[in-house]
RNA sequence: GGGGGUUUAGCUCAGCUGGGAGAGCAUCUGCCUUACAAGCAGACGGUCAUAGGUUCGAGCCCUAUAGCCCCCACCA
């Protein structure tokens, strides 16, 4: 195996694609039912057909790869479930764009070819973000690729419509809706978006009937006045209460119409006066409900006015009506004044268009007996959510929730199945198309024309791709899913959906894992926006430094549910780390050439191997520990830490003696060398499953598996034991490190080869090679009795130097000052009654054992201060 | 208006149930030491946002204040 050595730099370009490809041809990623394993089962959060992978979804997708590879080698039957959705309203919006184009419109094609033009779209763009996502090496079971649209997706969906029409839970209803005039299609809350728009706010004079003078009513919608058919003010407005019960005159169209008093006025806005308009506003719905008040629409769906608004204005779109009934109220007269005004204006999320208040009839689900059950798994602890404190959103948001709005004026989409008789005015719920009534049986019927939200598919995705409602062993197997990874901008719009349409299709919890991350945003801490560019492409990423660098930047010093910064700083940081195990393992690959591993139990190991062993346990430990527990960027900090600090400052080097020597001494040391590169290899697959594959497969371990993504992680338990011999190595370590610092504190360079006399000690002699090599020096042993004692550290005792008396009180003179302080600060708090009666036993006990070393040590120092000539 | 997050070294962030402040980068000083200069060995650097409180003991718990960020609701 001499492939790797003398191999120069790390390359990832030239494997990584290569590897990938080989991992699909094995069918590592398939996942099957397994009753000899316990499954562990992401559904991945399927991205829109139409979008590109941005680094949201790379760190989204990274944290579940993590995830699945992870417990995939530690024997679980992983599966990641992929899929894609087809974003009806967004993907509308695309295919309408590319006819208008082509100089069509969906009308002028029909709903069939309309069709036929989706399936094209989403052929075409479908596979894009699949392509993208193999790139960085995501080990999804891509022979379950499932889109929302497919045919068992469609049939779930259709079954639970039909479900939940039966139990009562879906019924249609007037209500007043976000209507987007340019989309000609209602929008759900969730679907519109608030900003602050400069705008004026118009002081309009409504003159009395009686003619006994007029009031001024303020309003933003001048437009909407030929909707109104009351002005409200304040129950508890003095100023008002007897107007109340009089009537005034609309301007402009003449109609007369109520003063009423409503609580949902606050006297202290405006004029304290409000025009309502129920057609046009939520709020005025409300009121004119609760008045009996008639609805008059002066807007239609087009979002242009309608005919009541007479001649010289029907037909107007908004903003052109608006100029011209303010120019129309100057004129007689009726405006007061215009005051600048900044209100918040509702925007269609996909088209940005002003949202229309508008009561339009539509189909809701009622929420109310949905939600209990999804309320109690959070409670009951069914299904927990990380981290924990965004339950609280979850909970309030369900409930508060209203019933939601499934239905949408657009051809993009499933179908809602319900069909009408035009004869008997039957309503038939079918699966199936309808050609004849089943009441009267007239073959005059026809399907509801609009469509279901695209959230009502995505509301059943863990269900669907797993066959619901079909019983099948996967369903029985997989589901309940294990973990949904999310950012919590849909923890909302979508986590709870899933949760109560799981609940209600099939019987339960649709995961018993929620975890939630933050936003990635850029350098400057500035979410990542098409307008302000500061978007990174991860496969550029990818293309300049790999996707092990892309994953690892991503997750690396991550807390879950916070935001975290990209930056080029840390691609430098993640691809020197990889670099780092790449050269480590070049280290190892040259050493093994010529000799036979042995497996490691089957020798006797030194204190220098077995504290590398017992690292290794204890490390593995805390890795599993935190994965367990979803916390991905602590676990990634405790490998690259061993990899860093243990294994290449240390081991390996620690190793080198040995290594040079040769023979029996150089295979176990490299054996063990081995063991725990193979080991740390697999740590780190999960978070850089290219690298650690391409060296895995180059290098000879005992017992080696067909690749490292399909081995099992190490028992923990075998090294423990080793702890005493491993606090040995600790104490070499820090030797060195003292070493070290003497010889700079003595103005030495690091490369002076310095001569020291020292005591011959068991110790000293059994490290006499690693500690010369290590620290760069020579030890001459000798007699301490009658010589200067410079410095000490455990058993370990250096006699004569070649440096100066002066450096040497100095240098010891610091250390006394150190020593000093640490006696005054344990005496302190031994001092202190309380502490000694009321802090733990054992923590007094530590101090008074610190106190005590620590006064024998500053003997010692002081001892050694008074030798030095 | 309601809720949440965040504030720790020059920068990016760790710091698990309260028991001597950590890492990486940057800076500075040595080093081309046979895995690695994308490196190695060291060093410098912090009233843990502010003010109170609880405690023998607070970065951590409680209260208030401030900056930055986000979510929800609403704005005639």
């Amino acid at each position: 195996m001499s492939i790797m050595k003398g191999e120069g730099a790390y390359t990832p370009q030239t494997f990584e694609d290569e590897i990938y490809k080989i991992w699909e041809e094995k069918g590592y990623f398939r996942a099957k039912v397994n009753k000899d394993k316990k499954p562990f089962t992401i559904v991945m959060p399927p991205p829109n057909v139409t979008s590109k992978a941005h680094v949201g979804h790379a760190l989204d997708m990274t944290l579940q790869d993590v995830l699945i590879r992870y417990k995939r080698m530690k024997g679980f039957e992983a599966l990641w479930l992929p899929g894609t959705d087809h974003a009806a309203l967004a993907t509308e919006h695309k295919i309408v764009e590319k006819l208008r184009n082509e100089g069509k419109t969906k009308e002028m094609i029909g709903r069939e070819e309309f069709d036929k033009e989706a399936w094209a779209w989403y052929d075409k763009y479908g596979n894009a973000i699949i392509d993208q996502f193999k790139k960085m090496g995501f080990s999804a079971d891509w022979d379950r690729y499932r889109f929302t649209m497919d045919e068992t997706s469609t049939n779930a969906v259709l079954e639970a419509f039909i479900n939940l029409y039966n139990k009562g839970y879906i019924y249609k209803g007037s209500r007043e809706t976000n209507w987007c005039v340019h989309c000609k299609s209602v929008v759900s809350d969730d679907e519109v978006v608030y900003s602050d728009e400069a705008g004026s706010m118009w002081h309009i004079k409504y003159k009395f009937v009686d003619g006994s003078g007029e009031i001024i009513v303020a309003t933003t919608r001048p437009e909407t006045l030929f909707g109104d058919t009351a002005v409200a003010v304040s129950p508890d407005d003095e100023r008002y209460a007897n107007i109340v019960g009089k009537k005034v005159i609309v301007p402009i169209i003449g109609r007369e119409i109520p003063i009423i008093a409503d609580s949902y006025v606050e006297k202290e806005f405006g004029t304290g006066m409000v025009k309502i308009t129920p057609a046009h506003d939520p709020n005025d719905y409300e009121v004119g409900k609760r008045h009996n008040l008639d609805i008059i629409e002066c807007i239609s769906k087009a979002g242009v006015m309608t005919d009541i608004t007479g001649d010289k204005f029907k037909g107007l779109g908004l903003l052109e009506a608006r100029e011209k009934v303010v120019e129309e109220l100057k004129a007689q007269d009726l405006l007061e004044k215009i005051e600048p005004y900044t209100h918040s204006v509702g925007h269609c999320e996909r088209c940005h268009t002003a949202i229309e208040p508008m009561i339009t009839e539509q189909w809701f689900v009622k929420m109310s007996e949905l939600v209990k059950p999804a309320i109690k798994c959070v409670e009951d602890g069914t299904l927990k959510i990380h981290p924990k404190r965004f339950e609280k959103n979850y909970f309030h948001w369900l409930r508060n929730i209203r019933d939601w709005c499934i239905s949408r004026q657009i051809w993009t989409g499933h179908r809602i199945p319900i069909y009408y008789c035009k004869d008997c005015k039957n309503v038939m719920a079918s699966k199936v198309n309808v050609a004849k009534c089943d009441k009267c049986g007239s073959e005059n019927v026809y399907q509801d024309p609009d469509v279901l939200d695209t959230w009502f598919s995505s509301a059943l995705w863990p269900v669907t791709t797993l066959g619901w409602p079909n019983k099948n062993p996967d369903l029985d197997y997989f589901y309940p899913t294990s973990v949904l990874v999310t950012g919590f901008d849909i923890l909302t719009q979508w986590v709870t959906k899933m949760v109560y349409m799981g609940i209600e299709c099939n019987q339960n919890v649709p995961f018993t894992n929620c975890l939630i991350h933050g936003l990635v945003r850029d350098a400057q801490g500035r979410k990542m926006s098409k307008s302000l560019g500061n978007g990174v492409d991860p496969l550029e990423v990818k293309k300049d430094y790999g996707a092990d660098t892309l994953r690892l930047a991503l997750v690396k010093d991550m807390a879950m549910g916070i935001d975290t910064r990209f930056s080029q700083n840390k691609i430098d940081d993640a691809r020197s780390f990889i670099n780092k195990v790449w050269n480590a393992s070049k280290f190892i690959s040259m050493h093994q050439e010529d000799i036979e591993l042995l497996s490691i139990d089957s020798f006797e190991k030194d204190n220098v191997q077995k504290w590398i062993l017992f690292k290794l346990d204890e490390i593995s430990e805390n890795i599993y520990k935190n994965i367990d527990n979803f916390d991905v960027g602590v676990a990634l900090s405790n490998a690259v830490s061993f990899t860093l600090d243990v294994l290449c400052d240390w081991a390996i080097e620690l190793s080198k003696p040995a290594i040079f020597e040769g023979g029996e001494r150089k295979q176990k040391m490299v054996s063990v060398l081995a063991y725990v590169f193979e080991q740390t290899l697999k740590l780190l697959h999960p978070f850089i499953p290219y690298v650690t594959e391409y060296i895995y497969q180059r290098l000879n371990f005992v017992n080696k598996s067909e690749s490292v993504m399909i081995s099992e992680y190490a028992d923990t338990s075998a090294f423990k034991k080793f702890k005493k011999e491993a606090a040995k190595t600790e104490e070499l370590v820090e030797l060195i490190t003292a070493l070290r610092k003497f010889k700079i504190d003595n103005g030495k360079k690091s490369s002076d080869k310095i001569n020291f006399a020292t005591k011959e000690t068991a110790f000293a002699k059994e490290h006499k090679a690693v500690i010369e090599k290590l620290a760069n020096i020579v030890l001459d042993f000798a007699e301490a009795q009658g010589k200067t004692l410079v410095l000490s550290v455990g058993e370990f005792v250096l006699v004569e130097d070649e440096v100066d008396a002066e450096t040497q009180k100095a240098i010891l003179s610091k250390d006394i000052e150190k020593v000093t302080f640490e006696i005054e600060r344990s005496k302190k708090m031994l001092g202190n009654p309380n502490f000694v009666a009321k802090a733990p036993e054992a923590l007094v006990k530590t101090e008074k054992e610190k106190l005590a070393k620590n006064e024998e040590l500053l003997a010692s120092l002081q001892a050694k201060l008074s030798e030095v000539k």
